[in-house]
DNA sequence: GGAACATCTGAGCAGTTGCTCAGATATGGA
DNA sequence: TCCATATCTGAGCAACTGCTCAGATGTTCC
């Protein structure tokens, strides 16, 4: 099983150790930013390069580059270089259905407020 | 179609809007402090007063006070008042899922570190 | 080599965050 | 009413965040 988390005997929920939730904590405050948000939805489905980032996002190019360094030590994003550029994706399968997940939950929000 | 969220001609991938950029931001910044994951992990499934939050998250009641008004402006929790007790409760399905979701990521992140 | 392009990096700064502390509010029981 | 318990709230402060700016690094083409 992987480290830090744990089977907890009653509830059927599983117990995560503290230093579990010191990880869980650092990938959503990965996604807890409008920018990154962005970046993160940019990259749903399709590489891309620094500089469209950039465009999409609407920031400059050195902020896109220091934001993704975020999602790269967080493990959400990966790059492969192709001469001057650099594509970006998404780690893994995880971070669409998390960023659909919160999607949700505010679309259901909204609607109940 | 709820507010800040729109179909996408092309990709299938559903656009956001500025505004639901800010909002799923702001709902994965309301779990990206390792608090606030503790509190939310101890709702999953069962309701708490501030006090039993304050010991299990181990910080004083009134940052736990402070914290659950975060997470109930960002419509993650709700709470019933019974007499001087004030029993907090996960506001949706959605909040579950999304925490089980980073607790995949994180696992699988920490395998293959 | 030199120019243009793409990306990365460190420093610095304004704005934000999470805690503690002190005190306010509210309920229940003697 | 008085006291203990439970929760909430505003102020204040140290720590953190995200941007810009200036410059470094690396690649392609001439």
């Amino acid at each position: 099983m992987a480290a830090g988390v744990k089977k907890n005997g009653a509830a059927g929920k599983l117990a995560v150790s503290e230093r579990g939730y010191g990880a869980i904590a650092d990938t959503f405050r990965a996604l807890g930013d409008p920018t990154r948000a962005r970046l993160v939805h940019a990259l749903s489905g399709e590489e891309r390069t620094v500089n469209e980032l950039s465009a999409i996002a609407g920031v400059s190019a050195s902020a896109v580059s220091h934001q993704l360094r975020v999602l790269r030590n967080m493990g959400l994003v990966r790059f492969r270089r192709e001469g001057q550029r650099a594509y970006y994706f998404l780690d893994d399968p995880h971070i669409e259905r998390l960023f659909d997940e919160a999607r949700r939950h505010v679309t259901e929000f909204i609607r109940n407020r």
